[in-house]
Formats: structure tokens, sequence, C-alpha cells
RNA sequence: GGAGAGGUGCCCGAGUGGUUGAAGGGAACGGUCUUGAAAACCGUCGUGCCAGCAAUGGUACCGAGGGUUCGAAUCCCUCUCUCUCCGCCA
């Protein structure tokens, strides 16, 4: 959510990056609801003034007569006033959760997916002697991938995943506890990136996978609630990704400024509905209703949050280069970001299967937005207190990653060759 | 799932209808004292919102939401969380 008084002063920006991100919300009226609003309130609290005045002139429980009579009308209207005070009130707060964050200033301007920016390609893209085949081909083949019982089981979109291929994903998972729980890896990566951030290292958690539905709302993950699963009888939603359960941890807390940054490196299975991609990506695993994923999460002030971000997105192309693998850097553009999002990065995949990138990362900074309904606070070495800023990336998706792991290490009898980073983590094994 | 006990400020902890935003203690911060430190003593020490350039004023908040009352941290209802015991269970 967005600073009421922010958006007082800046109406016309607000706007103007509600419509750039393709939110149809009309500052306008937010500003008239804020005005009547205002103008409630202080009528409310002027009767309460006259209220609490009455009262304290009352002693050993001998209220004056006349003076109980006064409150008794002040009661009956303030009833109604708060009433009404309550109805445009949550019109308000209704009409400013829907404003989206402001998008940073180097975020492009776009309507649609196709005015992202490709900021830049890094990797060779493997070259075949072979017409290379997509992950499900080579998985099927290996009897890595089990969607037909998975099926039966669960519906679509699920899949056992066996043998080798969970190996490989245990072997991703350590790798990357490993990689980020190494203070000096952290500072070599933010040393190659150019950037002075704190080298603390991630803390790995395991987070769980359900959320309240306050909290969910507050974290602006909600919606739309339709590709959410929903805990029936229970106030629970499963997550849909661990940015959810590790960003609303702190909710009304307040850190000392001194224990930020706090980064979190969390594992956990995320679930999806998927509502609306009827028919898309059907084959493999690239589109699931659940997937694991390794994501990172961090807290930090104000002055620090970008460069935090502009760590998260080095550190996933590090961690695509530990996986040999060619990707894009994609900025993202305001219609693309999200509502959240003060800048969203994303990284992009070469697929030799599918011949195109295809996005395994996502980097999202959220500046305050988050922090303001989460009530996540630091107090600064002044005694300040403020809202922190939230940052979270993917670490790597593990079914994704695995893709792209199958088919740029595909050989040509269906085997796959791994990445240097990963074999000491699978039994030194050079080939699965 | 059953029974019971509780959720008060950074922490502990008093407070069962009327100047209680909240005693007391601790922590923290500032000061006095000291060569320095400790101790002792003095002082400061919540947050949101509204108004105001500000000083400041008003209002709300004692797990959450309703209700009773002229007046609620205190009474009633619902929910929620924590703890203890029993049951069940990986």
């Amino acid at each position: 959510m967005l600073d009421i008084r922010f958006i007082r002063e800046n109406a016309d920006l607000v706007q103007q990056n509600a419509s750039q991100k393709g939110y149809d919300v009309s500052i306008a009226t937010l500003l008239e609801l804020d005005t009547s609003r205002r103008e409630l309130q202080t009528k409310v609290e002027t009767l309460r003034a006259q209220r609490n005045d009455i009262s304290s002139q009352m002693k050993n429980g001998r209220p004056a007569p006349e003076l109980i009579e006064q409150g008794r009308a002040i009661k009956e209207e303030l009833t109604g006033l708060e009433a009404e005070l309550k109805e445009v009130d949550d019109q308000f707060t209704d009409l400013l959760k829907k404003v989206p964050n402001m998008a940073e200033s180097d975020v492009p301007v776009g309507a649609s997916e196709d005015e992202n920016v490709v900021v830049k390609t890094v990797g060779e893209k493997p070259e075949f002697s072979f017409a290379p085949r997509n992950h499900y081909e080579i998985a099927d083949q290996r009897d890595w991938i089990d969607k037909e019982r998975a099926s039966k089981v669960a519906g679509s979109r699920f899949a056992y995943i066996k043998g080798d291929l969970v190996k490989l994903q245990m072997a991703i998972v350590m790798l990357v506890m490993n990689t980020l729980s190494d203070e000096s890896v952290i500072a070599e990566i933010a040393r190659n990136a150019g950037l002075t951030v704190s080298t603390k290292p991630f803390t790995p958690i395991l987070p769980p996978l359900m959320i309240r539905t306050g909290l969910y709302d507050a974290m602006d993950r909600l919606e739309p609630r339709d590709d959410r699963y929903k805990i029936e009888d229970e106030d629970l939603w499963l997550q849909g990704s661990a940015e959810h359960v590790l960003g609303s941890m702190y909710a009304d807390e307040i850190f000392d400024e001194a224990q930020l940054p706090i980064r979190y490196l969390g594992y956990a299975t995320s679930f999806r509905r998927e509502a609306g991609t009827y028919g898309k990506d059907m084959e493999g695993i690239l589109r699931m209703h659940q997937f694991d994923k390794l994501e990172m999460e961090s807290f930090s002030t104000k002055e620090t949050s970008r460069d935090e971000h502009l760590l998260f997105v080095a550190i996933q192309e590090y961690l695509l280069q530990q996986l040999e693998l060619p990707y894009q850097v994609i900025q993202k553009c305001t219609v693309d970001i999200g509502k959240p999002n003060a800048r969203g990065v994303d990284m992009e995949a070469w697929l030799p299967g599918q011949d195109k990138f295809r996005e395994t990362h996502t980097a999202d900074y959220m500046t305050d937005y988050q922090s303001r309904r989460l009530n996540t606070r630091v107090r600064r070495e002044s005694g300040e207190l403020e809202l922190i800023h939230t940052n979270d990336a993917t670490a790597f998706a593990l079914g994704r990653a695995m893709i792209a792991v199958i088919e740029n290490g595909q050989t040509e009898d269906g085997h796959v060759r791994l990445p240097k980073a990963i074999q000491p983590y699978i039994a030194g094994r050079e080939v699965l």
C-alpha cells in the first residue's frame, strides 16, 4: 500500500503511474474519499472529546444527572457519525489498496510484456550434432517423470518426479544452500557487481506452507484469489511462493537497525492453480500446480534496499552461471513488474528443446509497499521508527532449473551432462 | 479432539467500571558523582491517525472483532493465539 500523504502531494504522478502499470484506479475519487473521511474524523473526535470531558467531571461514582443526559445525547450522535466514518473509511481503504506501487524511474514504460527490455544475454548456447529434444522427451525415456499416475491421483499439472531427477533437485538445493550461506561468496558476488552492500550470508529456512488471509492480503499477494488454493474451513491458503510466508513473518514487529539486512533463503513447495492457463505449457513440468522453489527474501533499510535488489539479481546470474546455463536478463516494463513492485527483473534460461528463452527467475523490489500494511518497521539508530523495505527473488525454481539442466546438457542417447558445480553434490557424477 | 489457565508498553508485572496511556521493577538513553568503570542518585523513556510551519493539541489503541454503559484494560458475546494435562499422531 502506498502512503496516502505521498498520494495527496503527488496525485498526478500516482495516477500516471497506475495507468502505466495497467491499473484502473481513480486517484481523484480516492482523494475525495480521503477528504470526507478526514472531515468525519474531525467531527467524531470532537464529539469524543466532549464525551471524555463530561465523564472526567464525574466523581465518586455520583455523576450529575444533567451530565448523564448530555452524555447520552452525544452518544446517540456519535453512533451515527461513527457508522458513517467506518463506511467512508472502508471505501477509502479498499481504494487505497488498489493503488499500485510507484515504478522506479528506470523501469521502461510499456503496455505489454513485449516491451520488456533484454538487458543482456550471457553464455553460449550449446551446439548439438543432433536435434535437441525437450526435457520431457528425455525425462520420459529415463523414467524420471510420471505425469499419468500423478494425474490419476491429483489431476493435471501434477507429476511424480523420480530417480536421478530427485537426486538432481536435492543436489541443486544443497549447492545453493551452501553457496548463499557462505559470506565469502556473497562478498565476491557483490564485489563483481560493483555493489557496496552488506556481505551477510543468507540463513536457510523452511517456512510454513500455509498463510492466513489477512497476512496474505497484506503482502499484496492474495489477489487474484483464483490462482490460490484455499484450505476449506480454515482461514488459510497454500502459499504460492516462499516469498509470501517469509515476507510476512515479521509483521507487526520492529527491527533494530543493527540487525539489518536480514536475508533468508527459503526452500518450499509452492502451489498455484494456474487459472486461465488451460492448455498452455502442458508438456513436461514447466508449469505445475505444485513446484519446489528456493527463494531469497530480505528486509533492509530504505537506503540499502535498492542495492539489495541489485545484489539479488547478481546472485541469480551467479547461480545460473554455476549451472552453466545460457540466460537473458530482462528488465520488466511497467505493466509487467507487478502491483507491489517498484522494479522487477526476470532471468530467462535458454531451453534448447523449445528453442527459446523461458522465465526461470524473478527479482522483486517492493520498497515499503508491503511493509506498510504488514507493519514491519525498523528503529533507526537515531531512534526514529520507519518502515522496512522488502526484496524477494528466485534462487531457483527447481522444476525449471532441472528442465534447463536437462535440455542444455543432453546427449544424443538421452543422458545429461552435469554442470561441474553440481557434481560434488551428486556423488561426483559427471553424467546423469 | 477433551479439560483447565492465560494474552497489559522493549521485557517482567500490577490493575475487575470513573483524570489509567496505564502502578512497580528491569533494560535502554541522558545527566550528577568518579582518574575511568561499577554502584548510587536524578531525569527521559509507546504507537497510529487528525489538525498545526512548529511548539503543541485532539483522538484511538491493554490479543482481534462486536456489545452493555453517561463512562470499559476492567462487565458480556464471538473469534484467535499461547501454556499445562489427557487423547491421537509423523
